[in-house]
RNA sequence: GGAGAGAUGGCCGAGUCGGCUGAAGGCGCUCGCCUGCUAAGCGAGUAUGCGGGUAACACUGCAUCGAGGGUUCGAAUCCCUCUCUCUCCGCCA
Protein backbone atom coordinates (compact mmCIF):
# COMPACT_ATOMS: atom_id res chain seq x y z
CA UNK A 1 0.00 0.00 0.00
CA UNK A 2 1.08 3.16 -1.16
CA UNK A 3 1.28 6.12 1.83
CA UNK A 4 -1.36 8.72 1.59
CA UNK A 5 0.82 11.61 2.79
CA UNK A 6 3.66 10.75 0.40
CA UNK A 7 0.70 10.48 -2.55
CA UNK A 8 -0.83 13.45 -1.25
CA UNK A 9 2.67 15.32 -1.67
CA UNK A 10 4.29 14.09 -4.93
CA UNK A 11 1.02 13.75 -6.70
CA UNK A 12 2.63 13.66 -10.27
CA UNK A 13 5.74 11.80 -9.44
CA UNK A 14 2.53 8.84 -8.20
CA UNK A 15 0.76 9.54 -11.14
CA UNK A 16 3.80 9.38 -13.56
CA UNK A 17 5.43 5.65 -11.58
CA UNK A 18 2.07 3.94 -11.72
CA UNK A 19 1.53 4.73 -15.54
CA UNK A 20 4.81 3.37 -16.09
CA UNK A 21 3.65 -0.12 -15.01
CA UNK A 22 0.64 0.40 -16.93
CA UNK A 23 -1.73 0.63 -13.94
CA UNK A 24 -4.89 2.08 -14.83
CA UNK A 25 -5.45 4.07 -11.70
CA UNK A 26 -7.92 7.40 -10.51
CA UNK A 27 -5.14 8.91 -8.50
CA UNK A 28 -7.09 11.85 -9.17
CA UNK A 29 -10.14 10.69 -7.61
CA UNK A 30 -8.55 9.36 -4.82
CA UNK A 31 -6.63 12.78 -4.36
CA UNK A 32 -10.13 14.95 -4.02
CA UNK A 33 -11.71 11.66 -1.60
CA UNK A 34 -8.24 12.05 0.62
CA UNK A 35 -9.20 16.58 0.73
CA UNK A 36 -12.87 15.43 1.18
CA UNK A 37 -11.97 13.34 4.01
CA UNK A 38 -8.91 15.69 5.88
CA UNK A 39 -11.87 18.51 5.90
CA UNK A 40 -14.56 16.47 7.80
CA UNK A 41 -12.17 14.92 9.84
CA UNK A 42 -10.99 18.61 11.28
CA UNK A 43 -14.51 19.95 11.30
CA UNK A 44 -15.11 16.60 13.17
CA UNK A 45 -12.44 16.75 16.09
CA UNK A 46 -13.06 20.33 16.80
CA UNK A 47 -17.24 19.21 17.61
CA UNK A 48 -15.18 16.47 19.73
CA UNK A 49 -13.46 18.89 21.52
CA UNK A 50 -16.46 20.94 22.63
CA UNK A 51 -18.44 18.05 23.65
CA UNK A 52 -15.10 16.68 25.75
CA UNK A 53 -15.05 19.90 27.30
CA UNK A 54 -18.25 20.57 28.14
CA UNK A 55 -18.79 17.26 29.58
CA UNK A 56 -16.34 17.76 31.93
CA UNK A 57 -17.91 21.13 32.85
CA UNK A 58 -20.94 19.25 33.38
CA UNK A 59 -19.25 16.64 35.39
CA UNK A 60 -18.14 19.60 37.47
CA UNK A 61 -21.40 21.28 37.68
CA UNK A 62 -23.09 17.76 38.65
CA UNK A 63 -21.13 17.51 41.42
CA UNK A 64 -21.36 20.78 43.00
CA UNK A 65 -24.93 19.83 42.69
CA UNK A 66 -26.03 22.94 40.17
CA UNK A 67 -27.96 22.23 37.18
CA UNK A 68 -26.47 21.34 33.72
CA UNK A 69 -29.64 20.92 32.02
CA UNK A 70 -29.10 23.65 29.37
CA UNK A 71 -25.65 22.14 28.42
CA UNK A 72 -26.75 18.34 28.53
CA UNK A 73 -29.23 19.53 25.52
CA UNK A 74 -26.60 21.07 23.88
CA UNK A 75 -24.52 18.28 23.65
CA UNK A 76 -27.37 16.07 22.67
CA UNK A 77 -27.44 17.80 19.65
CA UNK A 78 -23.45 18.08 19.25
CA UNK A 79 -23.36 14.28 19.23
CA UNK A 80 -25.93 13.61 16.94
CA UNK A 81 -24.25 15.81 14.38
CA UNK A 82 -20.91 13.85 15.41
CA UNK A 83 -22.72 10.80 14.90
CA UNK A 84 -24.26 11.82 11.45
CA UNK A 85 -20.70 13.13 10.19
CA UNK A 86 -18.97 9.74 11.56
CA UNK A 87 -21.37 8.06 9.56
CA UNK A 88 -19.89 10.56 5.87
CA UNK A 89 -16.18 10.09 7.30
CA UNK A 90 -16.15 6.12 7.78
CA UNK A 91 -17.81 6.31 3.95
CA UNK A 92 -14.68 7.81 2.93
CA UNK A 93 -12.38 6.33 4.61
CA UNK A 94 -13.47 3.00 3.47
CA UNK A 95 -13.36 4.24 0.01
CA UNK A 96 -10.02 5.46 0.42
CA UNK A 97 -8.81 2.40 1.79
CA UNK A 98 -9.97 0.52 -1.10
CA UNK A 99 -8.70 2.57 -3.21
CA UNK A 100 -5.42 1.98 -2.02
CA UNK A 101 -5.79 -1.53 -1.52
CA UNK A 102 -5.87 -1.60 -4.99
CA UNK A 103 -2.54 0.45 -6.16
CA UNK A 104 0.36 -1.49 -7.06
CA UNK A 105 3.55 -0.45 -5.82
CA UNK A 106 5.84 2.19 -7.27
CA UNK A 107 8.92 0.72 -9.72
CA UNK A 108 12.54 1.60 -8.07
CA UNK A 109 14.24 4.03 -9.93
CA UNK A 110 16.44 1.37 -11.42
CA UNK A 111 13.78 -0.62 -13.24
CA UNK A 112 13.64 -0.63 -16.62
CA UNK A 113 11.19 0.78 -18.54
CA UNK A 114 9.09 -1.79 -20.70
CA UNK A 115 5.61 -3.38 -20.88
CA UNK A 116 5.93 -6.87 -21.18
CA UNK A 117 8.55 -9.96 -20.23
CA UNK A 118 9.98 -9.09 -23.48
CA UNK A 119 11.42 -5.91 -21.78
CA UNK A 120 13.20 -7.14 -19.23
CA UNK A 121 16.68 -7.00 -18.93
CA UNK A 122 19.35 -9.91 -18.44
CA UNK A 123 22.13 -9.52 -16.33
CA UNK A 124 24.18 -12.15 -16.16
CA UNK A 125 24.45 -15.97 -17.32
CA UNK A 126 25.98 -18.10 -15.28
CA UNK A 127 26.98 -22.24 -15.94
CA UNK A 128 26.85 -23.70 -19.72
CA UNK A 129 23.80 -25.52 -20.93
CA UNK A 130 24.91 -29.40 -21.47
CA UNK A 131 25.52 -30.52 -25.18
CA UNK A 132 23.45 -33.42 -25.92
CA UNK A 133 24.04 -35.40 -29.18
CA UNK A 134 20.51 -35.86 -29.62
CA UNK A 135 17.41 -34.22 -28.76
CA UNK A 136 16.84 -34.10 -25.59
CA UNK A 137 14.14 -35.73 -24.16
CA UNK A 138 11.11 -33.42 -21.72
CA UNK A 139 11.10 -34.00 -17.96
CA UNK A 140 7.57 -35.37 -18.71
CA UNK A 141 8.79 -38.25 -21.06
CA UNK A 142 11.51 -38.85 -19.04
CA UNK A 143 9.35 -38.80 -15.82
CA UNK A 144 6.79 -41.30 -17.37
CA UNK A 145 9.64 -43.58 -18.94
CA UNK A 146 11.30 -43.58 -15.95
CA UNK A 147 7.80 -44.40 -13.78
CA UNK A 148 8.81 -40.99 -11.04
CA UNK A 149 5.58 -39.01 -12.58
CA UNK A 150 2.24 -39.92 -12.99
CA UNK A 151 0.10 -37.26 -14.33
CA UNK A 152 -2.57 -39.55 -15.48
CA UNK A 153 -3.19 -40.74 -11.95
CA UNK A 154 -2.79 -37.64 -10.74
CA UNK A 155 -5.51 -36.18 -12.87
CA UNK A 156 -7.45 -38.87 -11.49
CA UNK A 157 -7.13 -38.03 -7.79
CA UNK A 158 -7.36 -34.45 -8.23
CA UNK A 159 -7.50 -33.42 -11.96
CA UNK A 160 -5.37 -31.79 -14.51
CA UNK A 161 -2.07 -29.13 -13.28
CA UNK A 162 -1.27 -31.65 -10.37
CA UNK A 163 1.49 -34.21 -9.60
CA UNK A 164 1.97 -37.51 -8.63
CA UNK A 165 5.42 -38.48 -7.97
CA UNK A 166 6.79 -41.88 -7.11
CA UNK A 167 9.80 -43.93 -5.85
CA UNK A 168 12.49 -41.97 -6.86
CA UNK A 169 10.81 -38.90 -8.11
CA UNK A 170 9.03 -38.73 -4.94
CA UNK A 171 12.85 -38.96 -3.02
CA UNK A 172 14.27 -36.74 -5.35
CA UNK A 173 11.55 -33.87 -4.56
CA UNK A 174 12.38 -34.56 -0.78
CA UNK A 175 15.97 -34.32 -1.10
CA UNK A 176 15.56 -31.02 -2.74
CA UNK A 177 13.56 -29.67 -0.19
CA UNK A 178 15.98 -31.21 2.58
CA UNK A 179 19.05 -29.60 0.42
CA UNK A 180 17.39 -26.06 0.12
CA UNK A 181 16.88 -25.70 3.71
CA UNK A 182 20.37 -27.31 4.93
CA UNK A 183 22.02 -24.40 2.51
CA UNK A 184 19.94 -21.57 3.48
CA UNK A 185 19.50 -22.59 7.62
CA UNK A 186 23.27 -23.03 7.67
CA UNK A 187 25.38 -21.23 5.13
CA UNK A 188 23.28 -18.09 4.70
CA UNK A 189 21.96 -17.58 7.86
CA UNK A 190 18.28 -17.82 7.49
CA UNK A 191 15.82 -19.49 10.37
CA UNK A 192 13.67 -22.41 9.32
CA UNK A 193 9.90 -22.28 9.71
CA UNK A 194 6.76 -23.89 9.15
CA UNK A 195 4.25 -22.08 9.07
CA UNK A 196 0.38 -22.66 8.19
CA UNK A 197 -0.58 -23.88 4.15
CA UNK A 198 -3.81 -21.72 4.58
CA UNK A 199 -4.16 -18.24 5.88
CA UNK A 200 -7.21 -15.61 6.43
CA UNK A 201 -8.18 -12.71 4.49
CA UNK A 202 -6.48 -10.57 6.50
CA UNK A 203 -2.97 -11.99 5.81
CA UNK A 204 -3.64 -11.87 2.61
CA UNK A 205 -4.48 -8.67 2.22
CA UNK A 206 -0.86 -8.08 3.94
CA UNK A 207 1.09 -9.49 1.47
CA UNK A 208 -0.89 -8.24 -1.69
CA UNK A 209 -3.12 -11.27 -3.04
CA UNK A 210 -6.14 -9.55 -1.83
CA UNK A 211 -8.12 -7.92 -2.72
CA UNK A 212 -7.10 -7.77 -6.06
CA UNK A 213 -6.12 -11.04 -7.25
CA UNK A 214 -8.95 -13.39 -5.18
CA UNK A 215 -9.54 -15.27 -8.30
CA UNK A 216 -5.79 -16.60 -8.26
CA UNK A 217 -6.36 -18.52 -5.06
CA UNK A 218 -8.21 -21.55 -3.98
CA UNK A 219 -10.30 -20.41 -1.03
CA UNK A 220 -12.54 -22.91 1.53
CA UNK A 221 -15.58 -23.33 1.21
CA UNK A 222 -17.54 -21.51 4.32
CA UNK A 223 -14.03 -19.95 5.88
CA UNK A 224 -12.51 -17.21 6.13
CA UNK A 225 -9.48 -19.78 4.63
CA UNK A 226 -7.63 -19.27 1.53
CA UNK A 227 -4.78 -21.92 0.52
CA UNK A 228 -0.96 -20.27 0.66
CA UNK A 229 0.06 -19.50 -3.68
CA UNK A 230 3.52 -18.96 -1.98
CA UNK A 231 5.29 -19.19 1.89
CA UNK A 232 5.60 -15.29 1.47
CA UNK A 233 2.31 -15.02 2.86
CA UNK A 234 2.26 -16.91 6.33
CA UNK A 235 5.98 -16.00 6.73
CA UNK A 236 5.63 -11.93 5.57
CA UNK A 237 2.88 -12.12 8.13
CA UNK A 238 4.54 -13.51 11.11
CA UNK A 239 5.55 -9.89 12.30
CA UNK A 240 1.89 -8.19 11.38
CA UNK A 241 0.88 -5.83 13.82
CA UNK A 242 3.94 -5.78 15.30
CA UNK A 243 7.02 -2.83 15.90
CA UNK A 244 9.90 -4.93 16.07
CA UNK A 245 13.58 -3.38 17.64
CA UNK A 246 15.89 -2.19 15.49
CA UNK A 247 18.23 -4.84 16.73
CA UNK A 248 16.16 -7.35 16.11
CA UNK A 249 16.67 -6.86 12.26
CA UNK A 250 17.50 -7.96 10.04
CA UNK A 251 14.93 -11.01 9.85
CA UNK A 252 15.66 -14.29 7.88
CA UNK A 253 13.48 -16.73 7.45
CA UNK A 254 13.20 -19.67 5.28
CA UNK A 255 10.30 -22.49 5.20
CA UNK A 256 9.44 -25.11 2.83
CA UNK A 257 5.38 -25.24 2.06
CA UNK A 258 3.16 -26.38 -0.89
CA UNK A 259 1.43 -23.70 -2.74
CA UNK A 260 -1.67 -23.83 -4.58
CA UNK A 261 -2.18 -21.76 -7.80
CA UNK A 262 -5.85 -21.60 -9.14
CA UNK A 263 -3.71 -20.73 -12.48
CA UNK A 264 -6.84 -18.83 -13.86
CA UNK A 265 -6.35 -17.86 -16.98
CA UNK A 266 -3.47 -19.81 -17.88
CA UNK A 267 -5.56 -22.07 -19.94
CA UNK A 268 -3.32 -23.91 -22.60
CA UNK A 269 0.14 -22.54 -21.23
CA UNK A 270 2.79 -25.25 -19.99
CA UNK A 271 -0.33 -28.32 -20.24
CA UNK A 272 2.16 -30.53 -19.47
CA UNK A 273 4.90 -31.49 -16.76
CA UNK A 274 5.78 -29.91 -13.58
CA UNK A 275 6.22 -25.87 -14.94
CA UNK A 276 2.89 -24.76 -13.80
CA UNK A 277 0.42 -26.65 -11.50
CA UNK A 278 -1.97 -25.98 -9.00
CA UNK A 279 0.46 -27.46 -6.01
CA UNK A 280 3.75 -27.44 -5.83
CA UNK A 281 6.40 -27.44 -3.50
CA UNK A 282 9.04 -24.49 -3.02
CA UNK A 283 11.52 -23.42 -0.45
CA UNK A 284 11.05 -19.84 0.08
CA UNK A 285 13.27 -16.68 1.77
CA UNK A 286 11.80 -13.83 3.72
CA UNK A 287 13.87 -11.04 4.76
CA UNK A 288 12.73 -8.08 7.28
CA UNK A 289 15.30 -5.34 6.73
CA UNK A 290 16.04 -1.65 7.91
CA UNK A 291 15.00 0.47 4.51
CA UNK A 292 18.56 1.61 4.10
CA UNK A 293 19.88 -2.18 3.65
CA UNK A 294 17.01 -3.40 1.37
CA UNK A 295 18.72 -3.22 -1.86
CA UNK A 296 21.25 -4.37 -0.62
CA UNK A 297 19.38 -7.36 0.79
CA UNK A 298 17.93 -7.81 -2.73
CA UNK A 299 21.34 -8.79 -4.17
CA UNK A 300 21.76 -11.47 -1.35
CA UNK A 301 18.52 -12.74 -1.42
CA UNK A 302 18.86 -13.15 -4.90
CA UNK A 303 22.63 -14.78 -4.69
CA UNK A 304 21.05 -17.00 -2.31
CA UNK A 305 18.94 -18.60 -4.31
CA UNK A 306 21.25 -18.67 -7.18
CA UNK A 307 23.88 -20.51 -5.34
CA UNK A 308 21.39 -23.74 -5.36
CA UNK A 309 21.91 -23.85 -9.16
CA UNK A 310 25.27 -23.63 -8.78
CA UNK A 311 25.63 -26.35 -6.79
CA UNK A 312 23.37 -28.11 -8.84
CA UNK A 313 25.21 -27.15 -12.01
CA UNK A 314 22.30 -26.23 -14.11
CA UNK A 315 22.86 -23.25 -16.48
CA UNK A 316 20.83 -20.25 -15.26
CA UNK A 317 20.48 -16.48 -15.84
CA UNK A 318 19.16 -13.54 -13.71
CA UNK A 319 16.72 -11.15 -15.53
CA UNK A 320 15.54 -7.85 -14.05
CA UNK A 321 11.57 -7.49 -14.71
CA UNK A 322 10.71 -4.19 -16.62
CA UNK A 323 8.45 -1.95 -14.99
CA UNK A 324 5.33 -3.25 -16.84
CA UNK A 325 5.87 -7.02 -16.21
CA UNK A 326 6.63 -6.03 -12.01
CA UNK A 327 3.81 -7.69 -9.79
CA UNK A 328 1.74 -6.26 -8.10
CA UNK A 329 3.17 -5.24 -4.57
CA UNK A 330 7.17 -5.52 -5.68
CA UNK A 331 9.20 -2.39 -6.17
CA UNK A 332 11.99 -4.27 -7.75
CA UNK A 333 12.46 -7.76 -9.02
CA UNK A 334 14.97 -10.41 -10.38
CA UNK A 335 13.75 -13.40 -11.95
CA UNK A 336 16.43 -16.40 -11.94
CA UNK A 337 15.55 -18.73 -15.05
CA UNK A 338 17.07 -21.89 -15.42
CA UNK A 339 18.08 -23.43 -18.85
CA UNK A 340 15.61 -25.87 -19.53
CA UNK A 341 16.88 -28.23 -22.60
CA UNK A 342 13.94 -29.62 -24.15
CA UNK A 343 12.28 -26.09 -24.38
CA UNK A 344 15.81 -24.76 -25.42
CA UNK A 345 15.03 -22.04 -22.96
CA UNK A 346 15.66 -20.18 -19.97
CA UNK A 347 12.14 -20.68 -17.67
CA UNK A 348 12.00 -18.81 -14.19
CA UNK A 349 12.27 -20.75 -11.29
CA UNK A 350 12.85 -17.92 -8.67
CA UNK A 351 11.73 -14.71 -8.54
CA UNK A 352 13.28 -12.10 -6.19
CA UNK A 353 11.63 -9.13 -4.66
CA UNK A 354 11.97 -5.96 -2.60
CA UNK A 355 8.64 -4.77 -1.49
CA UNK A 356 10.20 -1.63 0.67
CA UNK A 357 7.42 -0.22 2.70
CA UNK A 358 4.39 -1.85 0.68
CA UNK A 359 3.89 -4.46 2.42
CA UNK A 360 4.56 -3.81 5.62
CA UNK A 361 2.17 -0.86 5.49
CA UNK A 362 0.07 -3.20 4.33
CA UNK A 363 0.26 -5.45 7.59
CA UNK A 364 1.23 -2.80 9.77
CA UNK A 365 5.34 -4.62 10.35
CA UNK A 366 7.34 -1.63 11.98
CA UNK A 367 10.33 -1.45 13.98
CA UNK A 368 11.89 1.42 16.45
CA UNK A 369 15.55 2.77 16.83
CA UNK A 370 16.82 3.05 20.16
CA UNK A 371 17.15 6.38 21.01
CA UNK A 372 14.78 7.84 18.01
CA UNK A 373 11.11 8.92 18.49
CA UNK A 374 8.45 6.93 16.57
CA UNK A 375 8.49 3.74 14.30
CA UNK A 376 9.14 3.48 10.61
CA UNK A 377 8.20 0.40 8.41
CA UNK A 378 10.15 -2.43 7.53
CA UNK A 379 11.38 -3.42 4.58
CA UNK A 380 10.22 -6.95 3.30
CA UNK A 381 11.57 -9.26 0.78
CA UNK A 382 11.16 -12.53 -0.37
CA UNK A 383 12.48 -14.96 -3.14
CA UNK A 384 12.08 -18.83 -4.01
CA UNK A 385 14.75 -20.41 -3.14
CA UNK A 386 13.97 -22.35 -5.44
CA UNK A 387 10.84 -23.61 -6.84
CA UNK A 388 11.01 -27.57 -5.98
CA UNK A 389 9.21 -29.22 -8.69
CA UNK A 390 10.62 -26.88 -11.35
CA UNK A 391 14.31 -27.54 -10.00
CA UNK A 392 13.28 -31.39 -10.38
CA UNK A 393 12.34 -30.68 -13.77
CA UNK A 394 15.34 -28.98 -14.67
CA UNK A 395 17.53 -31.30 -12.82
CA UNK A 396 15.67 -34.16 -15.61
CA UNK A 397 15.91 -32.31 -18.54
CA UNK A 398 19.98 -31.23 -18.05
CA UNK A 399 21.32 -34.36 -16.59
CA UNK A 400 19.31 -36.83 -18.73
CA UNK A 401 21.82 -39.58 -20.15
CA UNK A 402 21.08 -40.86 -23.84
CA UNK A 403 19.41 -44.70 -22.17
CA UNK A 404 16.46 -42.00 -20.86
CA UNK A 405 18.25 -42.34 -17.05
CA UNK A 406 19.15 -39.17 -15.19
CA UNK A 407 22.37 -38.56 -13.29
CA UNK A 408 21.53 -36.95 -9.76
CA UNK A 409 24.20 -33.82 -9.03
CA UNK A 410 26.74 -34.59 -6.56
CA UNK A 411 25.54 -31.85 -4.36
CA UNK A 412 22.32 -34.01 -4.04
CA UNK A 413 23.28 -37.18 -3.42
CA UNK A 414 23.90 -37.06 0.60
CA UNK A 415 20.09 -36.34 0.39
CA UNK A 416 19.44 -39.60 -1.77
CA UNK A 417 21.26 -42.34 0.73
CA UNK A 418 24.27 -41.95 -1.71
CA UNK A 419 22.30 -43.04 -5.02
CA UNK A 420 23.88 -41.79 -8.25
CA UNK A 421 21.23 -42.19 -11.27
CA UNK A 422 18.05 -42.60 -11.68
CA UNK A 423 17.16 -45.81 -13.89
CA UNK A 424 14.39 -47.37 -15.60
C1' G B 1 -19.25 -30.76 19.80
C1' G B 2 -20.85 -29.43 25.35
C1' A B 3 -19.84 -26.26 29.98
C1' G B 4 -17.28 -22.28 32.18
C1' A B 5 -13.47 -18.15 32.66
C1' G B 6 -10.96 -14.28 30.47
C1' A B 7 -8.92 -10.33 26.76
C1' U B 8 -6.06 -3.20 29.78
C1' G B 9 0.58 0.07 27.88
C1' G B 10 7.30 -3.68 26.33
C1' C B 11 5.76 -7.26 30.45
C1' C B 12 2.88 -8.16 35.11
C1' G B 13 -1.29 -5.99 37.11
C1' A B 14 -5.21 -2.16 39.44
C1' G B 15 -9.56 0.09 37.70
C1' U B 16 -14.71 1.07 43.22
C1' C B 17 -21.59 3.50 42.46
C1' G B 18 -19.99 5.41 34.33
C1' G B 19 -17.02 11.82 35.08
C1' C B 20 -8.97 15.33 35.42
C1' U B 21 -7.64 7.26 34.00
C1' G B 22 -3.84 7.50 28.13
C1' A B 23 -4.94 4.86 32.06
C1' A B 24 -2.74 3.53 39.65
C1' G B 25 1.17 0.23 41.27
C1' G B 26 5.21 -2.95 40.06
C1' C B 27 8.92 -4.84 36.61
C1' G B 28 11.79 -3.69 32.49
C1' C B 29 14.19 0.08 29.62
C1' U B 30 16.59 5.24 28.87
C1' C B 31 19.01 9.55 30.88
C1' G B 32 21.01 12.03 35.18
C1' C B 33 22.81 11.89 40.39
C1' C B 34 25.19 9.20 44.15
C1' U B 35 28.59 5.23 45.24
C1' G B 36 36.29 3.87 44.15
C1' C B 37 34.38 -2.64 41.66
C1' U B 38 29.49 -5.70 41.11
C1' A B 39 25.00 -4.63 43.64
C1' A B 40 21.95 -1.28 46.01
C1' G B 41 19.93 3.84 46.46
C1' C B 42 17.83 8.71 44.56
C1' G B 43 15.56 11.82 40.59
C1' A B 44 13.40 12.33 35.78
C1' G B 45 11.59 10.09 31.50
C1' U B 46 9.43 5.87 28.83
C1' A B 47 2.57 3.74 23.83
C1' U B 48 0.63 4.21 18.85
C1' G B 49 -2.01 6.51 14.82
C1' C B 50 -4.11 10.86 12.39
C1' G B 51 -4.27 16.33 12.29
C1' G B 52 -2.67 21.58 13.72
C1' G B 53 1.89 24.08 14.79
C1' U B 54 7.58 24.88 14.40
C1' A B 55 13.46 26.04 10.44
C1' A B 56 13.63 22.05 13.83
C1' C B 57 12.07 21.45 18.89
C1' A B 58 8.37 23.13 22.12
C1' C B 59 3.36 23.17 22.21
C1' U B 60 -1.52 21.49 20.88
C1' G B 61 -6.44 18.73 19.07
C1' C B 62 -8.74 13.92 18.10
C1' A B 63 -8.69 8.69 18.48
C1' U B 64 -7.12 3.98 20.56
C1' C B 65 -8.08 -0.44 27.26
C1' G B 66 -9.45 -7.75 21.68
C1' A B 67 -12.99 -6.06 17.16
C1' G B 68 -17.66 -3.91 15.78
C1' G B 69 -22.27 -1.74 17.27
C1' G B 70 -25.65 0.42 21.19
C1' U B 71 -27.14 3.41 25.75
C1' U B 72 -25.43 8.35 27.76
C1' C B 73 -23.95 15.23 28.08
C1' G B 74 -19.88 11.72 29.12
C1' A B 75 -17.93 4.51 28.59
C1' A B 76 -11.81 0.76 29.98
C1' U B 77 -16.18 0.77 33.17
C1' C B 78 -23.37 -0.64 31.40
C1' C B 79 -25.91 -3.59 27.04
C1' C B 80 -25.57 -6.56 22.29
C1' U B 81 -22.77 -9.21 18.42
C1' C B 82 -18.24 -11.27 16.83
C1' U B 83 -13.09 -12.96 17.28
C1' C B 84 -9.33 -15.00 20.04
C1' U B 85 -7.14 -17.28 24.55
C1' C B 86 -7.49 -20.49 28.83
C1' U B 87 -9.86 -24.58 31.94
C1' C B 88 -13.01 -29.00 32.24
C1' C B 89 -15.80 -32.93 29.50
C1' G B 90 -16.28 -35.52 24.79
C1' C B 91 -13.80 -36.85 20.19
C1' C B 92 -9.33 -37.37 17.47
C1' A B 93 -3.78 -37.73 14.00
Amino acid sequence: MLDIKFVRENFSTVELALAARGAATDIAGLKNKDADRLALLQEIESLRFERNTVSDRIATLKKAGEDAADLMRDMRNVSAAIKEKDKTLAALDTAIQEMLLGLPNLPHPSVPVGNSAADNVEIRKVGTPPVSDGTPKAHWDLGEQLGILDFERAAKIAGARFPLYLGAGARLERALVNFMLDVHTTRHGYKEVLPPFMVNRTAMTATGQLPKFEADLFKLDGWDYYLIPTAEVPVTNIHQGEILDEAMLPIFYTAFTPCFRSEAGSYGKDTRGLIRQHQFNKVELVKFVAPENSYEELETLTANAEYILQQLNLAYRVVTLCAGDLGFSAAKTYDIEVWMPAQNQYREISSCSNFEDFQARRGNIRFRSKGKKGTRFVHTLNGSGLAVGRTVAAIMENCQLPDGSIRIPDALRPFMGGQETIEK
